[in-house]
DNA sequence: CCTACCGATCGGTAGG
DNA sequence: CCTACCGATCGGTAGG
């Protein structure tokens, strides 16, 4: 079994984007502080010192996949508080595009999820600082929408958290090749949220 | 500083209850992985080898944690079932001691929700099926009172799934001393489960 | 509950 | 991208 030619598979994508997605996958399923190295290399199929070649610590993976979903969520968030619209409609495009974050890329999810506590300062306070504003940009848009009489007043607070938990729980049951679309699960979760002469 | 005497504090609990209480927290904060025996005994203040005159091994401590809790959780959906009651008066009082039992223990609770994969086999297996068995059980109880007519109509999997995510997400943003009762919180998850006539 | 220690594995580097 | 290797740390044991 001498490697004579280059399979056209693995030269499609650049080998540190592959080494990335694997990282994900190995971190979604066992944690960032139980894969090793080592283990990553073996399921990249090369030596752990070759990874090295492409990255340059084991912590650079985490704060890329970290890093990476938080901003395309600091992206939503600014895209519908920028777009003119009813509340109700700001928060469907918001949690629209919140679901289809998670979908596009469920493991980096988890990631960002689960194992951003591992990350080192100074990253781990503009990790924390980032996720901060995302939660309040989303609870001031709540409270505004009551205000103006678009939401069924509720307590802001517990709403955004609850929202959140139960958005980012999505990977916990969300069944790849199942029949739900990004859209569909953002209409169950505006069920509720609507007020009820809509 | 020669200790001539035992404190009168350290003494009142049981060390192998002292170590697990101490191991709950700093899995909770760090992760089981990235936490050493040695982490733990110097946070317990003894050398790492003594913990094993209380603990078998670190595992055992995961073991522990999680199974209390699933117990817990278990006890509770099995007592809500054989309760004689209308089915939101069910759902209410599942909800409630679900909130209770994680206030209870938070950092337990947060072990459970994202440690439980470094559990080895046979326990995992145990571990998911309760788990599964739990929200199984969950989701008849919501189907079964909307067949009555007692809840508005709503995709039961995907209520069920988002009732729990939303409930284990609660130490992600409760706060010990705030001013909050388990049955403030149980009564803000309840509304929007009963039926309008309500 | 401690000292002393085990083999295994860790993240990462040197040098090619 | 590999071989060879580093010091540090891991879970756990022996023996007291």
């Amino acid at each position: 079994m001498v490697r004579t030619k280059k399979e056209k598979a693995s030269t499609r994508i650049p080998r540190k984007d592959q080494i990335e997605i694997i990282a994900t996958d190995l971190f979604k399923e066992r944690g960032f502080a139980a894969n090793s190295m080592r283990d990553l290399a073996s399921a990249v199929g090369i030596e752990a010192a070759s990874l090295y070649s492409h990255v340059q610590s084991k912590e650079e993976l985490l704060h890329t996949i970290c890093f990476k979903m938080a901003h395309d969520f600091f992206e939503a968030i600014e895209k519908s508080e920028n777009k003119t619209a009813t509340y109700p409609d700001k928060l469907q495009e918001l949690i629209l595009a919140h679901v289809s974050i998670i979908l596009r890329n469920v493991a980096a999810a988890v990631v960002f999820q689960n194992e951003w506590r591992h990350l080192s300062e100074p990253y781990l306070s503009h990790f924390l600082e980032l996720r901060e504003q995302y939660e309040t940009r989303l609870r001031i848009l709540i409270q505004e929408g009551t205000e103006a009489g678009e939401f069924i007043p509720t307590d802001a607070k517990f709403i955004t958290h609850t929202l959140l938990s139960s958005l980012n729980g999505i990977p916990q049951w969300y069944v790849p090749d199942g029949e739900l679309t990004p859209e569909n699960i953002a209409d169950l979760f505006l069920n509720g949220f609507k007020t009820t002469k809509n």
